[in-house]
DNA sequence: CGGAATCCCTGAAGATACTG
DNA sequence: CAGTATCTTCAGGGATTCCG
């Protein structure tokens, strides 16, 4: 067994690939934007309504990121306004359990969380 | 049955308080002092050299922000030069599955995303 | 060793206005 | 409706220095 470093646990390290691709499906809105269209396909300013606070820089940017990564698919209906709905990709949908365990766990411990806040804040 | 807006599949909603709290726990450096504190206890400097690319003022920050919300121990050990030990905590062990969920994702998916976004690039 | 404090700077987000 | 374009602001990250 060879010793580069160490050989009792040596981490799994993490690739700086692996962590550009975590970041741009964990920021602040793909994850909205996931869970809102696993549920159902959306147009853009559903989506908008749908979550709010975000603006349309930040939820264009977020869809086309998205889109990029193949979690998300873009169809154009080329009607009167002009519509555009997106959808979740078989890709995008292996994530939905994932997208859900991970919001249960904020509602389930976000008392327990609230006060270990306290605790810390009001410590000197 | 009210309808202040409108009854059909209104979508469950995350709080801005709870959005605020998915961003803490996985910033770009927490899911990775959360999945290294998982699996040992580890110092400062430990942590730094596990976690290539992370400086000391986002790591400090990082461990703050996790101890604050209770899912990271900071136990000083008042030795000669000074021991500073962080360890998961209870909270915060319940996240392991999750997170190593998370990262199994993107190993499996990542061809996938890389092909994908090959077929986006290459479209104009 | 394990940080805190400072300065600088860039990139991302917000606001606003305009377009096919 | 579904964006693009522009401007500005501001928090976060990097580098460096200092401290118990």
């Amino acid at each position: 067994m060879q010793e580069t470093a160490h050989s009792p646990a040596t981490p799994p390290q993490i690739s700086a690939e692996h962590r550009e691709l975590l970041d741009q499906m964990l920021d602040k809105w793909s994850l909205h934007v996931l869970d809102r269209l696993c549920e159902q396909p959306s147009r853009f300013n559903e989506l908008r309504r749908a979550i709010p606070a975000v603006t349309q820089k930040s939820l264009t940017a977020t869809l086309r990121r998205l889109e990029r990564n193949g979690m998300v698919e873009r169809v154009v209906v080329s009607t009167r306004p002009l519509a555009v709905e997106y959808r979740i990709s078989s890709l995008g949908k292996t994530l939905q359990d994932l997208i859900d365990a991970l919001l249960r766990w904020t509602t389930v411990n976000m008392p327990e969380v609230e006060r270990a806040r306290e605790r810390f804040d009001e410590q000197t």
